[in-house]
DNA sequence: CTGTTAGCGCCTTCAT
DNA sequence: ATGAAGGCGCTAACAG
């Protein structure tokens, strides 16, 4: 690999001027510019971002720490992420954490290491700990999709409240009375605020919330599974299912089927999160959708902006709205 | 950010002792040790990758270029392939070529410039220039999904040309006479390598194919839809269509839906790759599913043997089953 | 307009 | 068992 020095010698300057000529940086007459050019494409000298970076302590490398690219939610904000940060000139290292606290930790050490400029991060389970060491040691941080209360720290997330309000309302204005919830860890913002939107429209229809209608697993299609099981087991049957995410959608949908109850013949079904245009050939789920990419774009510009110092000097919370899609799930007449 | 002299000057000892101690390399005594690793947490420190990898020329980073992560089948590839670097201690850069030379071109220049460590390549389009000039280059490349002829290089990838020799044997075994494939760009291997597979099961079977009955488009959900109400219009009318990818397939639903024809009532349709299990709720596609996971692991794998000397001189072709998943959409009646 | 000096943070090499 | 010198490739700061 060709360095500076050996454009440098073939051009006949020093490696400050092919320096120059590279970044656009300072003067340089044309002939020298020429030169050093041809130097360069004789040589096909590159560049070394690590020497340039170890100087400028610039990496033009983002961070994007999530829980499961795998969620089709997560691939959309992530293609948002990446197609931003191009346009910027910065590149993204991608990892999964699985929830799984120990391995966002472990990233997030050895990506503080390679010096990255900035961080999108899902926060993984309950544990606002690595987001405040992070905001703690100063690194530009944006949380996505979850808020971390307590933590004075940019956040883009959708409006998980609204969205299961509405949710609620339109099963209510249906007719439902009996309605279970499907929810994933509490601690969880997107969790809990789903069940809280629940909740407040349950109160201002005047309906309670009866034992155990409220179900907490973890955001899978397994766990979807097993909370529908447990919900068609409770002693005032439901006869609408509310699912937190489209992971528990599509596990209850599995167990439904399996226990051959018609949706929406005998019970309505409604869920959070959309699936992929491209790979929804059956319209059938009605849901709040979430707008994943333009989250993944909005995060990245703030932290873009934070870098050069263009964003407002306090946390910014960037709350999305939901968008409600009504298709046939929903279905059921009471 | 404290740097090692900070820690060396706090422990009372010399930088180089630091180094060695952090590295575990060469000799020190326990009471320095203690000594050493007590400045360490004392200040938070923590290594710079960036002067450890401009020392020692290894960055412990790949990069995943593909050409659009949104695609479930590379999500899952992309897991696989997050999950294997992980292991190793290695961190992946992503990023979406959309089939543009153009974009992959400047990804590859600047991720060279980062330094990566080796490459994990779905080329672009048509073009196997890329890949020729990374592979002369001396960088260590595999090279996903797609064949590249006539450039020694490291391949991993489905079993295309069966995969589509079955999905047609199945077609066939089922009376049809007429099928329309819908595939991808010409030049693209996965593509060419369907259509073949098409042609050696027509040919065994002793039948045709009708000028017009292979379709070219892009492997595009918008593509799918184009291409079938092509293929309807065809002046044999097809009694079965065989889409080249999961996006093709689900274009065609949708505009077998618009017109009206009922799959597998009217018309059967078998497709490539299969959808993600989490999302599939209605078992409908009969697919040629490939192993996305595995891919992106052998590739992943097969990259790191390369990077310490632990694979084979020569390029390797590692061709993994595609998987024929029976489920409903072939079942039209003849 | 161009060159020299110095140093980013670390580790290889050689000395002690 | 520990340290000093030097350099990886680049660029800020200062000369000229």
């Amino acid at each position: 690999m060709p360095t500076i020095h050996d454009v440098a010698r073939l051009a006949g300057v020093a490696p400050m001027t092919v320096s120059r000529v590279i970044n656009r940086s300072g003067y340089f007459s044309q002939e020298t510019r020429a030169r050093v050019e041809r130097a360069i494409a004789d040589l096909g000298y590159e560049p070394n971002s690590l020497a340039r970076s170890l100087r400028s302590k610039r990496t033009q490398t983002l961070a994007l720490v999530l829980t499961d690219i795998t969620n089709p939610f997560f691939t959309t904000l992530a293609r948002g992420v990446e197609d931003t940060a191009r346009l910027a000139g910065f590149t993204v290292i991608f990892c999964n954490t699985d929830e799984s606290g120990q391995k966002e930790a472990e990233y997030l050490k050895l990506l503080l290491q390679k010096q990255v400029d900035g961080f999108l991060l899902v926060p993984a389970g309950s544990s606002p700990d690595a987001v405040r060491a992070l905001v703690q040691h100063g690194t530009p941080v944006v949380v996505l999709d979850r808020r971390v209360p307590g933590v004075p720290v940019d956040v883009v997330r959708g409006d998980s409240e609204d969205g299961a309000y509405q949710l609620t309302r339109l099963l209510h204005s249906l007719g439902h009375r009996q309605i279970a919830v499907l929810s994933g860890p509490s601690g969880v913002s997107t969790a809990d605020d789903r069940v809280a939107g629940f909740c407040r429209a349950m109160a201002e229809a005047g309906l309670d919330v009866p034992e155990g209608t409220i179900l907490r697993g973890d955001f899978t299609q397994e766990s979807g599974y097993q909370l529908t099981r447990q919900a068609l087991a409770l002693p005032l049957q439901p006869t609408a299912l509310l699912a937190a995410n489209n992971f528990i959608t599509s596990g209850a949908m599995k167990a439904l089927q399996e226990l051959d109850v018609d949706v929406p013949g005998d019970l309505a079904l409604v869920g959070f999160d959309d699936f992929p245009p491209s790979m929804v050939t059956f319209p059938f789920f009605t849901v709040a959708s979430q707008p994943a990419y333009e989250m993944g774009q909005r995060a990245t510009q703030l932290l873009l902006d934070r870098l050069q110092g263009n964003a407002p000097a306090d946390p910014q919370e960037i709350v999305l709205p939901t968008n409600l899609i009504l298709r046939r799930s929903h279905l059921k007449h009471i």
